[in-house]
DNA sequence: CACGAGTGGAACACTGATGTTCCAAAACTG
DNA sequence: CAGTTTTGGAACATCAGTGTTCCACTCGTG
């Protein structure tokens, strides 16, 4: 009865729970401000300080385990998205829904002092799900299917851009739903081949 | 003897030259880490650190200053741009050239714990810079040049996230002007109406 | 219900950044 | 070159965040 398969595994129930909560509140906390400290974490959380510093010793251990739990839903998101079935347009659209889920989670990745604090730690090594994506990419380039002047880097980099600055306008202004139909819009026009 | 005219002044020769390095210090350096100390900012500017508290009393007076800056320097770019002239999607490429040359400063915009400081500071109400962009893109609107399914704030948004992500690849990879030129080509197909 | 796991809060030492003061050295100005 | 301006550095008090320990409390689960 014991998960503990690869990295991170659900705890036993009341651990896990907290643990959890931890996790999404210092998202969400950390999104608005990246320099917030442990109190207002745990606040957000809804637990005590002390608390916190029972599951993650260290700020930087938060920090880790953070950018671990994202890797994780990047990689889930990418998972479903399915990137080798259909056309890679089709395909890339999927993926954009599936990430724009993820929220706050998203907006950590393009936080430059956050993921400073994991790069010094033998990550940068692209996951699966980044290799999943260039392929998709070097697919659609090969279908003819995405303007050819766009490298890899550069496509991957505007669409995480694009879903950053959708969650945004869903966190200000209009719906979700209308922000990321904008979001799907301009990234099917940008990555199209130009007429 | 005091300038003290408008906002930010040219002072006297040798004030205004650390005045300006400390600033420039600044923007590289806080927008690599927002979290960065004063001590780095001082070290990155060759001043000493209590040359920097006799110019900025408080951190926070660094800040809004910085932000000042970056304001006029927007100011001068979108006003070099004229925007008024000309088909409108030429003039918003003109636009993001200049904003281009702005380098680390326009990563600062970026920043959501570096803008929450002077947000609540009697900001947030748009500039000339603003309303100049905001009347391009309606022009652009009405002559059918831009997507009308774009509204102003999402092409606004997206324009700064190209412009920022074009900014990050130039500062790891490869050349500015290449960066420059997929960020041109994107952006062009982006607010370009659907074909 | 009883017992142990899990928790919150107070108290503490420690660290690094901040902001201030003072003074001697350096830089600029006339 | 004399006099003022500007500067760097040392020393200092202060403060907020961090990380630790301890103890009493309250869950939930058997």
């Amino acid at each position: 009865m014991e998960p503990m398969d690869t990295a991170v595994s659900a705890r036993s129930g009341a651990r896990g729970r907290t643990r959890r909560a931890i996790l999404d509140a210092a998202a969400v906390v950390l999104a608005k401000n990246s320099g917030a400290s442990l109190g207002d974490v745990a606040a957000a959380a809804g637990v005590g300080r002390t608390t916190v510093h029972r599951y993650f010793a260290e700020r930087s251990d938060l920090l880790k385990a953070l950018g671990a739990d994202v890797l994780e839903k990047v990689a889930a998101a990418t998972d479903r998205s399915r990137l080798e079935d259909g056309p890679a347009l089709a395909a890339l659209e999927r993926l954009c829904q599936e990430l724009f889920e993820l929220g706050d989670a998203l907006t950590l990745v393009f936080d430059e002092s956050l993921v400073a604090t994991w790069n010094w730690e033998g990550w940068e090594e692209d996951t699966d799900a980044d290799r999943a994506l260039a392929r998709l990419i070097e697919r659609g380039h090969a279908e003819g299917a995405f303007d050819p002047a766009l490298d890899v880097d550069w496509i991957v980099q505007t669409l995480w851009s694009l879903l950053y600055v959708a969650w945004q306008r869903g966190r200000t202004g209009g719906t979700k739903h209308e922000a990321l139909t904008l979001c799907l819009h301009t990234l099917r026009k940008a990555v199209s081949p130009a007429p």
